[in-house]
DNA sequence: TACGATAGTTAGATTATCTAACCATTACTA
DNA sequence: TAGTAATGGTTAGATAATCTAACTATCGTA
């Protein structure tokens, strides 16, 4: 269930088709209760779900020359410009990266003209990160792919089901966010 | 939102806290139609939740020394052991990597002892991969700690909403997977 | 004023992938 | 059936995205 690149797939393949369904097999099979095993299957699912909808966004970002951390560092500014004054510090916690990695992702953005640096006058030691006027415009034009995109991993769902979904969603929202030890 | 291996976080943040606040807001202010905000809303969270379900996965995975990838190699052979012979090839094309890939994995798995090559008589090109009893021992001992943390990404929904998200979860797994272009 | 903390960068390592080239073997075809 | 093409696996080398540790400059403070 890793993510993977898209390959082109050529060979026709001897072992069952692909998915999740072998596993879901395999946990039927070493399941310890009974009664874990419906969570178990849906847990899984979310896994497989989730290494899926990472890779339908990689996708999708791909054409516009950017990955997922790209992205977020552009949206961070996006977000904070004109408001906060942002430090690669500050970016680091926010992200959850090292600052090491935010330097390599600002000198990559830089490069393009997507992210400014500029010394603060007050504190010599920091740096104020801004998004150009190229970054914001590049950010506005991935935006609506990317909207729709998270839109449209909900087709098929009615009225009812997404209702519903996002009560779900809002509530393992808060289950993964009071998880201690992960995320920072 | 990107994936991020857990880092000790030390300090106080001066941008707000984190989480996916922001970028809903962010959303809010640069969603094309009204009417597409819900779902992009929800689409972002789950993006959100794919991100951290992930890295709950890593960090669950990491006590045992192995990564979703070498996990996913344990599962696909243990489910296969004693029915039908695997072959590096067949391994690529179901996880969708790259035969060299395999050859890197198989490798690392193999150093350990978990993982055994057999050249194939009928075929002399071909390999037969299989999983040793230590292999076998290890994805036993780890399968247990997996489904529960599968299992407990679901506390705090209510039978009715485990019903109704079942069904959901059903309906995205179709949606995913007859996405095309992705996956493979 | 000197020492320790903080901000950002640099250097170098690691991990997990990839592509392209290669060797051995097998299958096909003229 | 000899010669060519395809297949299975490996190797070598590249790339991307992180990390840690050490370094420099600056700042706050005892």
């Amino acid at each position: 269930m890793a993510r993977k690149t898209v390959n082109e797939s050529t060979a026709d393949q001897q072992l069952p088709a692909l998915g999740i369904g072998p596993y879901l097999e395999l946990m039927d099979k070493t399941a310890a209760q009974d009664a874990d095993r419906k969570s178990s299957r849906m847990g899984l699912l979310m896994l497989w779900l989730s290494d899926n909808i990472l890779d339908v966004m990689d996708v999708e970002l791909a054409p516009y020359g950017i990955t997922e951390s790209k992205l977020d560092m552009l949206l961070l500014l996006r977000l904070h410009e004109g408001r906060e004054l942002v430090t690669p510090s500050a970016i680091a916690d926010r992200l959850g990266i090292r600052r090491a990695s935010v330097t390599a992702l600002l000198d990559w953005l830089g490069k393009r003209g997507w992210v400014s640096r500029e010394q603060s006058a007050k504190d010599r030691r920091m740096i104020h990160v801004g998004i150009t006027p190229e970054g914001r415009a590049l950010v506005d034009q991935v935006l609506p792919a990317f909207w729709s995109t998270c839109a449209s991993l909900l087709d098929g769902l009615d009225s009812e089901e997404r209702k519903v979904f996002e009560k779900i969603l809002e509530k393992l929202h808060q289950n993964i966010e009071t998880r201690v030890g992960v995320g920072r």
